[in-house]
DNA sequence: CCATCATATTCCCTTATCGGTATGCGTCAA
DNA sequence: TTGACGCATACCGATAAGGGAATATGATGG
C-alpha cells in the first residue's frame, strides 16, 4: 500500500520536482503541451502525465486552441499549502533559541557514531 | 525509477498525510516515540518510520532522555515550501479575474464528455 | 550480568509511481 | 475522406514507498 491516500492530494502533486517546474513555468501564461516538453527537457507523454495529475487536483486548468490543449495555472489549490506551513512560521523563528538547546544536548550524547 | 530524485525532500517529506499530522502535534512541543504512535491510531514501527524521513530532511530533532527518544520539531525546514508557493500568491488572487475567463471559454468546447 | 522497556531496523508483501515507447483519438486542412 | 498534427492513454519494466509482524539494538534498573 504505497504512499496511502496521499494520491490526488496538492501536496502529493507538488512533491514531484518536475510537477513543480511546470506550475513556475506556467505562471508566465499558458502554454501547450509540446512547448511546456520542449522547455523542461521531458517527453510529451511525460508532460501530459504530469499534466494530468496537476489537473486532478486542479492546479492546472486546459482549454483548447485549435488542435493545440492550451494548460493554464490555476494557483489556489496552492494557498492551502501556503497556510499550512505558514502555521509554523512562528516555529522556524523560535528555532534558533529553543531548538539550539536541543542540539547541544544531543550532541553530547550522539557523537559517537 | 519511482518518485525520482524526490526521495529526501522536504516537498516529499510532507506529502504523507500521516507525517503532516506527526509535525502538527509536535507543535505542542517534544513527544516520545510511542506516544505519537498511540495518539494517530499507528504502531510504533509505523511512526518510527515516518519519524526517520522527517529526520533525514531535517524537520525533527531526537534528544534521548533516559530509555526514552523525545522528538522536536525543527520548522525551518519547511520555510522553503512556505516561500515556494508564496511565489504563486498574486496568481490565486488574480484567478478569480483572468481564469474565470478560460473555464468559461473551455466549458463550451469541453461539455460533451 | 540479566531482564525489561523504548525505539530502530529488517523482511515481506502489495501497490503506486515514474519513465519510455507505442498507439489511439480528436482536430484541422485539403 | 484522408493525412498530418497535437495530445492522451495503454502498456511495460524498474523502483521504492507504506504497512504489518518479527526482531535487533540500546539504555536502565536491579
Amino acid at each position: 500500500m504505497a504512499r496511502a491516500a496521499t494520491t490526488s492530494d496538492v501536496f502529493n502533486a507538488i512533491a514531484e520536482p518536475q510537477r513543480r517546474e511546470i506550475l513556475l513555468l506556467l505562471r508566465a501564461g499558458e502554454r501547450p503541451v509540446t512547448e511546456l516538453a520542449r522547455e523542461l527537457g521531458m517527453t510529451q507523454p511525460g508532460a501530459s502525465k504530469h499534466l494530468r495529475v496537476l489537473r486532478e487536483v486542479g492546479l492546472v486548468r486546459d482549454r483548447r486552441a485549435g488542435k493545440q490543449r492550451l494548460y493554464g495555472l490555476d494557483a489556489r489549490g496552492l494557498r492551502p499549502v501556503h497556510e499550512w506551513t505558514g502555521g509554523f512560521e512562528q516555529f522556524w523563528n523560535e528555532s534558533f533559541d529553543r531548538l539550539d538547546a536541543y542540539l547541544q544536548g544531543l550532541d553530547r550524547t550522539g557523537q559517537e557514531e
